[in-house]
DNA sequence: TTGATTATTGAATGTTCATTCAACATAAAT
DNA sequence: ATTTATGTTGAATGAACATTCAATAATCAA
């Protein structure tokens, strides 16, 4: 199929772009610079993003797919058990896996985008409302908890989890990471168990 | 003294970088448009800061500075009062005036050079850690909380503190805004009760 | 096999970029 | 009054920029 090397370039261009991203950061990345790290000229990608904006925009895409892949073991296990183990979720939701999966970098430099672009902003809190759907039915799942208001605390979960992740990518040290990442954990599961 | 006009053009021309990136995003500010904006030839941006990563650096600092004042009546406050009000702690971590102090957008362009410059990261803890102790200053001012673990205390509402900005920045509806607003009080207000 | 569509190339466009330089202007120090 | 340091200007540099275009190659549908 045709549209498959369309799909196939496109992907590899965004990834391409990612990566460069991640080590120049966003604003020293140009066109000619991803053409030269895929090896493939500059109007290749101008073929496929017809310009610099919609290539910004399919790496927006791509980051926030990456998001969404955090919560995916989540919804898994939640899917396959029927009661909830705190702990558990706990442990999932403050996994490390967030580093594997994009570049805090670029993810705030995304992020920034928001302010000037409403269409960004959409997806971002599209994306944001998703992930809190998905919480809140998690704590349904849960006797004690399902009687109480879940959709506010699941939102005030989210508060903890988005303040640690911009808090601890600050953090190198592992030692100071593991501590206040306790405190946080703790926090959470504060706010499940009262 | 001639050492302030140094100082003073110094400052015009940060505070005119400052403005284009509000309206265009740090991406696409050059010397030459900051130039523009302030009617000066780049050559005399340059005799200031004599290279771009200088300028960066310059507007980070501005930033940080300007983040720094949003919790200045704060300690104002608690200097002079004698006994802590939790509400009115609250009141002031949440106010709006951040959005009057630094544009979002701004914040989070910088946010991202932390991430690729070990220098800017550090600063940033810096001004973490200070604010940290500031409100720890203040909790232990109460003699109910004194008793208790204040800087674990501090470092929980940071993390909401923090979630919330984040959070929050995205919402433009007042109405909405303002409901999200006084759930994080909410949970403010219990970390510091319970 | 032919014709149409898409993929790929490389050269060319004019613009903007950060930075340099030499010249001149102003003010402070002697 | 003269020297010295700093402020200010505008022109010039070459590199990098996004984007266009015409030409060729590969792949598909008929």
């Amino acid at each position: 199929m045709k549209s498959s090397i369309r799909t196939e370039r496109k992907k590899e261009i965004i990834s391409g772009f990612y990566e460069l991203c991640k080590r120049d950061g966003l604003e020293n990345v140009s066109i000619a610079k991803i053409g030269k790290h895929l090896e493939m000229p500059p109007s290749l990608i101008i073929h496929y993003f017809s310009n610099k904006r919609l290539l910004v925009l399919g790496l927006i895409d791509y980051i926030l797919h990456q998001y969404q892949l955090i919560y995916k073991p989540i919804i898994l296990k939640s899917e396959k058990d029927s009661k909830l183990d705190p702990n558990l979720l706990v442990d999932r939701l403050f996994s490390r896996e967030w580093n594997l999966l994009f570049d805090d970098g670029v993810f705030f430099s995304c992020y920034a985008f928001t302010f000037r672009d409403s269409t960004i902003k959409n997806e971002y809190k599209k994306l944001h409302l998703k992930l809190r759907k998905t919480l809140k039915n998690i704590l349904d799942k849960d006797e004690v908890l399902s009687s109480k208001n879940t959709e506010l605390l699941a939102e005030k979960i989210f508060v903890v989890i988005e303040g640690a992740y911009y808090y601890l990518s600050m953090i190198e040290n592992p030692k100071e990471y593991n501590s206040k990442l306790e405190i946080f954990k703790g926090q959470v599961l504060d706010l499940i168990s009262t």
